[in-house]
DNA sequence: CTTGACCTTGGACTTGGGTCTAGGGTTTAT
DNA sequence: ATAAACCCTAGACCCAAGTCCAAGGTCAAG
């Protein structure tokens, strides 16, 4: 049996549960995985690899149903599929841009409330950090 | 009445729903509200702001209970208690900083993907767009 | 002074993403 | 040839973060 990987050994390599995996082929974000003759699920590298994009992309805010929708990209045939994969890809690109800016920003925001908390703590003055809740998108407070 | 909104008038300003609303102070993220004579629940610019805050830092990937934490840095008073302020904010400004390198290097995988895949439609070779899966961290496929 | 649009509470329900259990079968080491 | 450490399925269960509902109270407009 040294064709392959057991589901305990890939899901191990792969930081996830047995359970996940079983979930992931589930919820078809996984191909039914070959069997050994006695029913035992076995995997190759391919499904490691799928399996880890997954996490990846789930860690970006991803929900399984987006990244089914990503992984449906996979061999696409005609230049009609093609064309819509590319779409599907500049959407989610810009999608992640979007969500890079917004983090830049809620970066700032942490920052600012980091360098009033130094000041304080340099003039002794006792840190009256009140989170600058309202934000860069939010109505000043007059 | 007019000094100070309904919960509809500033869950509808926030974007959430008033049944949010109420979560959040169930959950204690917002305080307790000040009320009408009639029970009414009634809140302030420094409210909205607090929930706009909360949605902005769920939108980040905190949950709920990262950003109770967050927010008991609120009107902090010992330096002892400034401290640990501080390295709570310095802390959390490095998860947002590994979580922005990670955006990055997930937004070149779906970049090289559509190159990938427009290289394809010009060759009119047929996209044979298979998602790089295995990406940055994993082993490569021998 | 009623109608409709709001507000109250408490509690049940939902959805996404798993996790666990029971009741089996298999493989490997000893 | 048996125990430990795997694997299988089906289905129940869990948690976070809401969302919905019922039964009622309040308020502004007509």
């Amino acid at each position: 049996m040294k064709d392959g990987f057991t589901i305990g050994e890939m899901a191990g390599a792969c930081g996830v549960s047995r359970d996940t995996v079983r979930f992931y082929e589930r919820e078809r974000l996984l191909p039914p995985a070959r069997r050994t003759a006695s029913g035992y699920r076995l995997y190759g590298e391919d499904e490691a690899g799928r399996v880890r994009f997954i996490r990846r992309a789930q860690s970006m805010g991803l929900t399984l149903e987006d990244i089914r929708e990503l992984l449906r990209v996979q061999r696409v045939n005609t230049p009609e599929q093609c064309r819509r994969v590319g779409a599907r890809l500049r959407a989610r690109i810009e999608a992640v841009e979007e969500k890079i800016a917004q983090f830049r920003a809620f970066r700032e925001e942490l920052v600012r409330n980091l360098k009033r908390c130094e000041r304080a703590e340099a003039e002794e003055s006792c840190c009256p950090v009140v989170l600058d809740l309202a934000g860069n998108g939010a109505k000043a407070k007059a």
